[in-house]
DNA sequence: AAGCTATCTAGCTCTGTGGCTAAATAGTGA
DNA sequence: TCACTATTTAGCCACAGAGCTAGATAGCTT
């Protein structure tokens, strides 16, 4: 991904993925879960599991035929958190949980 | 906008838009001054601009026949602060600002 | 191996979006 | 009113993205 924070944005800008992300946050689900929550179609969503993989979003771990996605918090709240807390840092607290130090970029 | 959430995800979809709102984070900016500080033209920055403003995240103010932009951080704190503390509430905490007591005059 | 389930990949369509240039609008000043 | 500056709107093109169906792949079971 080009820019850590492109892919992370670009995947939240769609509503389906957010929700998909909101379901992951009890716990591991299996792609045929997660189709089951939705109206569209299983290619459709198995595409949105590979955009939130491959910004880093979720992982996934296979066990016999299914295939199980959980969430990766910290992801999450280190790409979009650190933006909240370059622009609005009054409203938001990033809470560091150890160490990964990303120095925060700058602009390009 | 359909969703508070969805247009301000979609904002921040792109790369310019969120640079815009990094830039405006220390004070408001005029079209020109934004248009100057990226390669692309003004037509296409002040597109971006109306994408910013119909999701909240700007407001504009007249002056002469300058227009000025400034950041709405409230809005950004809310709707992206809001699905962070839903998603990874360990990882992020929002400072909720109290009533936002809108004293007239607080700033011309 | 055959057959079954779960999931993904390929290929298609359609809409949305970002960029551009050219023209329109808003405001200032002679 | 005319000229000038600042900014937006309109129209166009190209590409990315989200949905679908059909077919491929992975793994289990008999």
């Amino acid at each position: 991904m080009a820019d850590e924070q492109s892919g992370v944005f670009r995947a939240l800008a769609d509503a389906t993925r957010r929700q998909i992300l909101q379901d992951l946050r009890d716990g591991e689900l299996s792609a045929g879960e997660i189709v089951a929550r939705f109206t569209i179609s299983g290619p459709s969503i198995s595409r949105h599991l590979t955009v939130l993989k491959a910004a880093g979003l979720v992982t996934e771990r296979r066990e016999a035929n299914r295939i199980y996605y959980s969430l990766v918090p910290e992801r999450l709240a280190v790409s979009v958190g650190n933006f909240l807390s370059v622009v609005c840092p009054e409203q938001v607290v990033l809470r560091q949980r150890r160490a990964k130090t990303t120095r925060a970029g700058s602009r390009t």
